[in-house]
RNA sequence: CGCGGGAUGGAGCAGUGGUAGCUCGUCGGGCUCAUAACCCGAAGGUCAUAGGUUCGAGUCCUAUUCCCGCUACCA
């Protein structure tokens, strides 16, 4: 969309169960500052939205950790939240937060229209439900053993040994992780958002409208989804932890909207209690055509922001995003970045460790939006060092963009009297002539780069430019040109016309630095601003690419410094101090891992003789093993039981080699019902053992092959 | 399994059919106004692997390998 009359930016909004860490910066709330910042400038009427999400399970979970409220909870980590983004100078216009009545409003609005509507459906289901904790269970909070692979531990959406994805009913010997107990099973009626219904409109729209214009690691999962088959997703839950149905509705009561559908309309609500703010009206940022609506997030998002908000929308009335510039991810000193393994930078640590010192402040804030803007995972995951920061930090802040400026101005001070020195046309060469060229350029290739979501590459153009400013400045040498003295001890008339010149030159394009690094380094814009004595209004956009923004004769302040050096002491402290909190973190959580698996381990229920009796076990002999094609888990097995040859799949091929297993004798559960794997039908289970390492071992009889066993 | 993204000199990245580039790092030289910095120059890549299409492929096609992710409230 192009020269749209307003336009609404979105950050993800940060779930309110903790502190968030430099990866959720660089992904979602960065860029969007970035991007806002640059729209401001270029005095565009633009809404930058953001918000706490304070509701679903997570929160209740994490309020029973802590022992508190969830409200306790929310109300913590929202203050926490909003704190460390205004820290990091991210410019939300609102930060607001999901657990606001006004929300509430909006979101049970949003689901009465769409209900009233007929846009939703109605299913009724049996839930696994927890008598003791007396709550149904999300299917997070079960675990039980996987069917596929037989491991203890999986979750009820998905076992993370073999990575099958599941749905609780089919874990053997579920357990609530709430209470440890076996779950009961209850009827339960929801609401359901027939994402199946709208396959039309979502290819036509993204796979066709959108496809040149949004990243291709955004269309290519979405058009995963989309082909993968979309199937209707349930709206409402049985938490007590929510925005709870409007209480007209018929069955309504004691369900709450599921946290992903109201969540993405915290965005709206959020723009709501702006407009309240600042009198203004909020309706035409979500109705009106002529709004540009950019999501930012990170790639896990996805779903939400390409697929399921935009039906919302769409049903509920609404404009659609222009574009959702998803980033991938930030590792960190070699592996992912992790919050429960301690594996991570909070954005809590970096504000008190650098922000908040002596020699910190706007310049360390700046420090770290440059790195994470210049490493940013646009098009792949990317990895965070601190020794990869020192070096951006060091080389090319301090001594490229800072140096730039500080030799400038100490130079300006030294031969032109602290005024900014007139340009004489007469002299003017081919390399000052080039000089401005390279300015206007910059400024196009940054705005072309700005608007294609391309930060990484808009912020490498400004310090290019610095970079030529330093070359210009080497190649006209005022220092040297300073030499040619008269007799009245002073630079001859004409050296001192071209000293005027180069400084001229150097310090127009010090004020075109400060307008292009503003939406990066607003704190570094603002220093240079002072150090120049000019307002902040000189850095609307509109301005880049002028020589005329410091008028000759102007006298300037003395430079400061505009970032400082980081030393390898800081590096390995913050090295030391990232192995120490992720070991800490790894031992506290060693005890809880332990119970959950014990929890999972408590004997299953007594069944009656009756039960065991329909179990047929037989012995027989592995004649012929081979792994199965594209399957690291499986092989496939030949089993004689004495009057036939079974053919069983088995989910053995980490724990032993084909070849080292023809000739085991075997128990075979000869009446399992046949079931496919990777297309090769199994009949029957072989019975395993599983030691204290966890390694399985064959249960074995030496008898004939066919006795039966019992 | 399947699907999506990725694989280019030590590191990070550009490059989507026509002589392989950039930044950092390394090495050498120069200069000195500047936060021991800045400027210039050099070394360093069989563009993951194997085939194919083409006058010509990092770029298109096929197969393979490895990394990351995949309807979890981890950006």
């Amino acid at each position: 969309m192009n020269n749209p009359k307003r336009y609404l930016i979105t950050s993800a909004l940060p779930y309110a169960n903790g502190p968030k860490h430099i990866g959720h910066l660089a992904g979602a709330y960065l860029p969007a500052d970035i991007y806002t910042r640059y729209l401001r400038a270029q005095k565009r009427d633009v809404v930058f939205v953001c918000g706490s999400d304070e509701h679903g399970a997570a929160i209740t979970i994490q309020a029973m950790k802590e022992n508190t409220t969830p409200k306790a909870i929310v109300d913590k980590y929202h203050a926490l939240l909003e704190s460390n983004m205004k820290d990091l100078g991210i410019s939300f216009d609102i930060y607001h937060r999901t657990s606001s009545p006004i929300h509430h409003e909006t979101a049970q609005e949003f689901f009465t229209k769409l209900n009233n509507n007929g846009d939703l459906i109605i299913k009724e289901s049996e839930q696994y439900f927890d008598d003791t904790a007396n709550t149904f269970l999300a299917d997070r909070y079960i675990i039980g053993t996987c069917p596929i692979c037989s491991s203890e531990g999986a979750y009820g959406d998905q076992c993370e040994k073999c990575g099958t994805s599941l749905s609780p009913e089919q874990l053997i010997n579920p357990k609530s992780t709430l209470s440890g107990n076996p779950p009961s099973k209850k009827k339960t009626t929801h609401w359901y958002l027939p994402l199946d219904k709208h396959e039309e409109f979502l290819r036509e729209w993204i796979l066709e409208n959108h496809k040149s214009d949004w990243k291709t690691n955004v269309l290519g999962q979405c058009k995963s989804w989309i082909d993968a088959g979309l199937q209707p997703r349930a709206v409402t839950r049985d938490l007590e932890w929510g925005v709870t149905i409007p209480s007209d509705v018929p069955g309504g009561a004691g369900k709450v909207l599921y946290v992903w559908f109201d969540a993405p309309i915290g965005y709206i609500s959020a723009t709501k209690q702006w407009a309240l703010d600042n009198n203004k009206d909020w309706k035409p940022y979500w109705e009106d055509k002529d709004t540009k609506l950019v999501h930012f997030i990170g790639k896990d998002n996805i779903v939400f922001h390409c697929i399921i908000f935009p039906v919302m929308l769409k049903l509920h009335g609404n404009i659609l995003p222009d574009n959702v510039p998803s980033n991938e991810f930030m590792n960190l000193e070699g592996d992912k970045m992790s919050t429960s393994r301690g594996w991570s930078i909070e954005m809590d640590d970096y504000i008190n460790d650098f922000v908040k010192k002596e020699n910190g402040g706007g310049m360390m804030v700046d420090a770290l939006r440059y790195y994470l803007t210049a490493i940013a995972p646009e098009t792949k995951d990317s990895e965070f060092t601190w020794k990869g920061f020192q070096d951006a930090l060091n080389s090319e802040l301090v001594s490229i963009f800072g140096n730039f400026v500080n030799r400038t101005f100490v130079l300006m001070h030294k031969l032109c009297n602290g005024k900014v020195p007139p340009l004489h046309q007469e002299i003017i060469d081919e390399a000052d002539r080039k000089l401005l060229e390279d300015i206007s350029n910059a400024k196009q290739v940054v705005e072309a780069n700005i608007e294609n979501y391309k930060y990484r590459d808009a912020l490498f153009e400004v310090i290019d430019l610095a970079r030529k400013g330093n070359k210009f400045m080497q190649d006209k040498e005022p220092w040297i040109v300073a030499k040619q003295i008269g007799e009245d001890g002073k630079p001859t008339v004409s050296a001192q016309k071209q000293i005027d010149n180069c400084l001229h030159l150097c310090l127009q394009l010090t004020a075109n630095l400060s307008i292009l690094i503003n939406p990066f380094l607003p704190s570094t814009a603002e220093k240079l601003c002072y150090m120049m004595k000019v307002v902040n209004k000189m850095l609307d956009w509109e301005n880049a690419g002028k020589s005329n923004l410091l008028s000759v004769g102007y006298s300037l302040r003395a430079p400061e410094l505009l970032f400082r050096k980081m030393e390898d002491e800081e590096v390995s402290i913050q090295m030391e101090k990232l192995k120490a909190k992720s070991k800490k973190i790894m031992e506290a959580n060693q005890p809880a891992a332990n119970v959950s698996n014990e929890a999972v381990k408590v004997e299953k229920p007594i069944i009656q003789f009756d039960d065991f009796s329909k179990i047929d076990l037989k012995t027989g002999t592995i004649i012929s093993a081979e792994k199965v094609e594209k399957a690291d888990k499986l092989l496939k097995l030949e089993v004689d039981l004495g009057t036939e040859i079974r053919t069983i799949v088995s989910g053995i091929a980490l724990h032993f080699n084909p070849e080292n297993i023809i000739g085991q004798k075997v128990v075979v559960v000869t009446n399992l019902a046949p079931r496919k794997m990777k297309g090769i039908e199994s009949n029957g289970m072989i019975l395993m053992a599983e030691n204290s390492d966890g390694k399985l071992e064959f249960i074995s009889s030496h008898v004939n092959n066919g006795s039966s066993v019992s």
